[in-house]
DNA sequence: TTGTTCTAGTCAGATTCTCTGATTAAAGTA
DNA sequence: TACTTTAATCAGAGAATCTGACTAGAACAA
């Protein structure tokens, strides 16, 4: 079986766990909008930024932001360092959901570490870190 | 870093590179085409089994199965077992592309492994497949 | 300083993907 | 036979994505 499956399926099975805890906790969100939201960083981040790091265009994250302003999940705030910029920023009302989707990852983790062993997961994630390497485009 | 989006991002570079070899090749296909016709088997495959396969609606698998017969990638024949239900069947034409896949595929491979080592791309694969066990909804 | 070029973001319009709900026809079953 | 389930499709809508054109500010070179 290809590796890109391979990689698909569990990356897919994450996605949607999450996603799914998140919103039965109330958040009403959309994957693709998560997506952007997981990318926001502590102090703001442009909108380009945010493009390049989904891999999407710039016009999609901006369609997608404006969502995420109008649930009050992020804010636009001038970038004072540059007049044309705007940083996205995480609102509290997003970093509320920070704590429920951390708890369904770990119970993820903690299954497949039950699956696979604690050898193999940090083989994985060791492995996976090195291929983000040169993957990620944003790294 | 999350292990969800350490998936996400190779998972994500296979996609992109080998759609693109496939479409530079010549063959005009969508990344969402691609992965219904991906799954389908040698000797056909149901639509219903499809749309499990790809996660995705019975609709939105004969949605995209319409657009991939109309470019004549898979064509639909009768069951014989079942008179309601028709077998998807890939075509020659798109047999064609799966070396191209492939070539891609094996110089995706060959890189990482030359970035990872062989001994960690073995464990990768190793914990991967083990990991499909329990999140491959089609498994 | 003044053009020229580049960059950040938006607007407009279209296409693609995906879903929910209802329907048809064939199987399976009591 | 009558009821239930299953495979697939139809109809309609919403979400996500793209290409191309545009505006305003920044950067830079002459």
């Amino acid at each position: 079986m290809n590796i890109g499956l391979l990689l698909f399926i569990p990356s897919r099975a994450v996605e949607n766990r999450i996603l799914t805890a998140v919103v039965e906790a109330g958040f009403e969100i959309t994957q693709a909008q998560a997506r952007v939201l997981m990318r926001v960083g502590p102090d703001g981040t442009r909108l380009t930024e945010l493009a390049e790091a989904a891999q999407v265009t710039k016009q999609t994250a901006g369609f997608l932001v404006d969502q995420l302003e109008k649930a009050g999940y992020v804010e636009r705030v001038p970038d004072p360092s540059d007049g044309r910029a705007r940083l996205v920023r995480v609102t509290d009302k997003a970093q509320e959901a920070v704590p429920v989707a951390n708890a369904e990852m770990a119970r993820i983790e903690a299954e497949w570490e039950q699956h696979i062993g604690k050898r193999r997961m940090a083989q994985l994630r060791e492995a996976l870190d090195m291929l983000g390497e040169i993957t990620d485009p944003y790294r």
